[in-house]
DNA sequence: TTGTAGGCGTTATCAC
DNA sequence: GTGATAACGCCTACAA
């Protein structure tokens, strides 16, 4: 019996019913139309012949996928298993399961999985891909079904979203460098076209001017990515441009561990030389030489609070979007020391 | 126009032709079965209202929903996102999606997403997951889908499957040791229920024998899982029982960090004075304090294969199930040492 | 409380 | 080469 063509008929007529009752006694939602007595021959029917209802089948009919399509980055920086994880576990709970897609940052990668989960009619979205301006935002707002945005949020607060509060985050950071003496301190910029790469810019210059000091242009560069080599290049320009800087504030802790090669590499050492922090404490940055100084929430949060608010729009409950932002720490660790 | 219910119905009547005509132009395989010029008209219809085939009504004809269902252990083990990857690259291009189930090695969440997935008819399965004996490998085998391995093997070879070549890693591990003058070598071995596991254990004593040193009890431990908590306590422990030990080769990289981290504890240093090897060479682990040395493989190509052994099988091309190992390499880094 | 009938969007099998 | 028809498995008005 490799194959289990088992259908509602088969249980209808193993119950001696008709396949709309069988229906809708196996349906919660509708058992109660149903005579008790009937209701239990169906599921004894059912369970006898090992039913599982074909989810296709009910799709096309109810026009409900029971399905979320995710887009991420790239399930390869270890920030995002966190979260998606985070994402799956609450929406498996509610009966959805997650179509997962990267996008590597590209944008036709992105729209073209962005299509295929269309196809797929998948009830909702939730994008961690989210830039600033981004017309596959557009695209998805315009696709009739509801759209979280997770970890990067839009321009406008037009979509429910989940993020960490950067702005405390990166304050955080920069007290902390302060109190340890700190006044030069240059900055690896994230990309300016996501709005964690913005907004913890922006958070940094507002800092740092409320502390009185200055952060000359010399003292900034821009990484174009979220990512270990950027972060190396940033690093090296930085070093090679200015001679003063005692500390490095990178835009999340990949650009940080692309800082510590160019230490490295300018036998440069951390924290005595200069400290280091990051963004995120993602998984395994603690297990670095030294550990990361960095910013920690909980991922998994992220993913189930995205989830939540997905589900609120899944279930109807369509309240004004709102953006929830989660709480940052500051992990204080071995690449931050007093200013030498 | 927020909502695209636009059908195959609506591209024929804009093309003026019946339904089906529509469909056959626009499936590759059934397009010669239609004139040339219809055949441009039914296109052109569909460019203009950007048509886009209802996914879910399609599978529930064909009996094929393009789907593949993927049991991982858990994404947040790093050596996994790069196989996943690896596996939904090689399916996107043949048109099919991956969906991803975590199981965190529970049995009953294993069996729920698997279920899940079999009510959604996935046109295969994937699983990294395998136990040696595993009833839910049973219970795919006859689901009447084609299933592949990946990461884990089972007991006997009846399911196409990837994995590294344990066997030959342990060999180079231990050869390197051996070479550094070592002669008392510790061992955490992982789970013995899974093939990674067992193998690399066996291989081990195996690997040991042949080199004429003997692997006394007080020198193993065995790991319940793959975890940093699990390689901690066996550290401990071995460190505990043993006195003369002068290196450790642990079941995986995770278990390698445990160990990690038992050292510092015992204020022992590696590689000063007691080296460690691990196995997987997963993201991340050459950052660590020292830098690990240990067993390479490409994670991807494991994901890749893996993918093109479903395809074989979803082509119809049912062969021999066979066994892809991949070839490992050893990676000396810092955490290996003279022996002292 | 239960049965009837129709259709979700597509493709396969007939005819023409 | 194209059109008509039916069916995939399920759910839901509506009728009984």
């Amino acid at each position: 019996m490799p194959d289990s063509p088992v259908t509602l008929k088969d249980v209808a007529l193993l119950a001696g019913v008709h396949p709309a009752t069988a229906s809708r006694a196996l349906n919660l939602e509708t058992r109660l139309l149903v005579s008790e007595e009937t209701a239990n021959r169906v599921l004894a029917a059912a369970a006898e012949l090992e039913y599982h209802p074909n989810a296709v089948a009910r799709s096309l009919r109810t026009r409900r996928s029971n399905t979320v399509g995710v887009l991420i980055p790239d399930l390869n920086n270890p920030l995002f298993p966190p979260m998606v994880r985070g994402l799956a576990d609450r929406l498996e709970n509610h009966g959805y399961v997650a179509l997962i897609g990267n996008t590597d940052g590209d944008d036709g990668r992105g729209r073209r999985v962005f299509e295929q989960m269309r196809a797929r009619h998948v009830d909702g979205y939730v994008l961690a891909t989210a830039r600033l301006r981004d017309a596959l935002l557009d695209d998805a707002a315009h696709s009739g079904v509801p759209v979280v945005l997770m970890n990067r949020i839009a321009a406008d607060d037009s979509f429910p979203s989940v993020s960490v509060d950067n702005e405390a985050g990166i304050r955080l950071l920069v007290d902390h460098l302060v109190a340890l003496g700190h006044r030069d301190i240059a900055c690896i910029a994230g990309p300016q076209d996501v709005s964690t790469g913005l907004a913890r810019y922006r958070a940094f210059r507002s800092a740092m001017a409320d502390a009185g000091l200055a952060v000359p242009d010399s003292r900034v560069a821009f990484a174009r990515s979220f990512s270990i080599e950027e972060g190396h290049r940033c690093a090296r320009e930085i070093l090679a441009a200015d001679s003063g800087c005692t500390a490095v504030a990178a835009g999340n802790d990949m650009l940080a561990v692309g800082c510590y090669q160019a230490l490295d590499e300018a036998r440069l050492s951390c924290p005595a030389d200069i400290s280091v922090v990051g963004f995120n404490d993602m998984p395994f940055i603690d297990m670095l030489r030294p550990p990361l100084t960095t910013i920690a929430f909980s991922h998994y949060q992220v993913g189930a609070h995205a989830a939540d608010l997905l589900l609120d729009r899944l279930n109807g409950h369509a309240s004004q979007p709102k953006v929830i932002y989660v709480l940052p720490t500051l992990v204080i660790r071995g690449s931050t020391g007093r200013s030498s």
